[in-house]
DNA sequence: CGACTTGTTGACACTGCTCAAGATACGTGG
DNA sequence: CCACGTATCTTGAGCAGTGTCAACAAGTCG
């Protein structure tokens, strides 16, 4: 698979530019293999080299750090169709695993670097998506000065946006993965859900399945 | 290229060790224009649209956003070579503003987008920056999930790194501008700061000024 | 069905915030 | 150069929000 010219890689790229928000992306992932990893299996460690760039087809992945206290901070969260392993330099910042079992495209760098020096379409793609990245870190930064239950609203509404859906959607994660993400404990993280389970701004079928009950509740909570 | 010769710019540069981490850069804001701003001027604002690139080349700049509930959140400091105001979209997601009287190079995003489509050194340099910065967005959100101490020695010791020096250096931002970076109150910075003074780590010839006594004392509160 | 993982709830401790006052540094006009 | 007013910084006391530790409940998989 890696064997597939530049030429092709340019035109899977160049042919499918601003279609949808990830329109464009996809064309990185139809010149890629694809790649299948069970729940919790890692995909690249920390430190390790920036050989590929990944793709979420199906399934969902985290990135994540190991602190010196042994605590562990998320990332971010990646779903179907979001671009991850973007690195300034040739390592790893964060390690990657699946959350649950997940199909992802990879590409070698390196078809990149040769590609994108003589395809200035290309260069703009990979540009923008460490740009929209930035931008995700930026507001998860953010997130993270927030109160517990600024916090946690955030959350829900960003993946209740990224679903798709308006109403009703499942998480991927565990609440120690959501934890880990909004920088809190997993009994606070679960003490905030049930409030709002309380106050009926939302509601819990399951632990996994959040229903949004009240948007305007969630909103006024977040900046 | 340009009125303003390198070797001016050079000369404006408060640090060598800022001017020889970020060289390549440097042909960016060899073809910009000059601009001063006093000390807190608005260099551009929240929401504004996002025409112009930035370099510092002498002083310090702040991005800010101002939080629902009043609370302001520093996004990150610039120093001399450092690159600002790259966005996802054409907008600016922060405000910046001169932290003390500086020049900053600015330059049209525009001659930027014609000359990147043919010029491959420009792109990667852009592209470099920009995951320059992502990479200090992801370190930022780790600082957050800290403890106060941890926070105050993490600053510490990049704020060393940046000026180039080995043990002493000044902060050009107050301790409101470093409580709204690390996402706590200028009491506990002040308290924390004062803690380090008290138990030796560092001294503190005068607010702004800062010396390091005990390096591995930092380094061991540093993730 | 039983063992294990994941999630919830409670009691208490502690870090960092709030509110308040005082100290120091700084800029400006006389 | 000094005196005053203002901005910045430090310090203190009390409190609130979140973490810690512990027990229990629910869900999941073999």
């Amino acid at each position: 698979m890696h064997t597939l010219s530049s030429i092709t890689v340019a035109q899977h790229l160049t042919s499918r530019a601003a279609l949808s928000r990830h329109a464009d992306a996809f064309g990185i992932a139809n010149v890629g293999t694809p790649m299948r990893y069970a729940r919790n299996a890692e995909i690249y460690g920390d430190e390790e080299e920036a050989e590929y760039l990944y793709q979420v087809v199906s399934g969902a992945v985290r990135t994540h750090k190991i602190l010196a206290d042994g605590r562990r901070q998320i990332g971010d969260f990646y779903l179907p169709g979001d671009i991850f392993g973007l690195e300034f330099d040739d390592h790893h910042e964060f390690s990657a695993e699946a959350i649950c079992n997940s199909t992802v495209m990879s590409i070698k760098r390196q078809v990149f670097r040769e590609t994108a020096g003589h395809d200035a379409r290309l260069s703009r793609e990979l540009w923008s998506a460490t740009k929209r990245q930035l931008k995700r870190a930026e507001k998860h930064a953010l997130l993270l000065v927030l109160t517990a239950q600024e916090r946690v609203a955030a959350f829900l509404l960003e993946m209740l946006e990224r679903s798709g859906k308006t109403d009703s959607f499942e998480l991927p994660m565990s609440r120690q993965d959501i934890a880990d993400y909004l920088g809190m404990t997993i009994e606070t993280v679960s003490r905030t859900v049930t409030a709002f389970e309380t106050d009926g701004t939302i509601a819990l079928p399951s632990a996994r399945c959040i229903v949004i009950r009240k948007h305007q509740a969630l909103r006024a909570l977040d900046s």
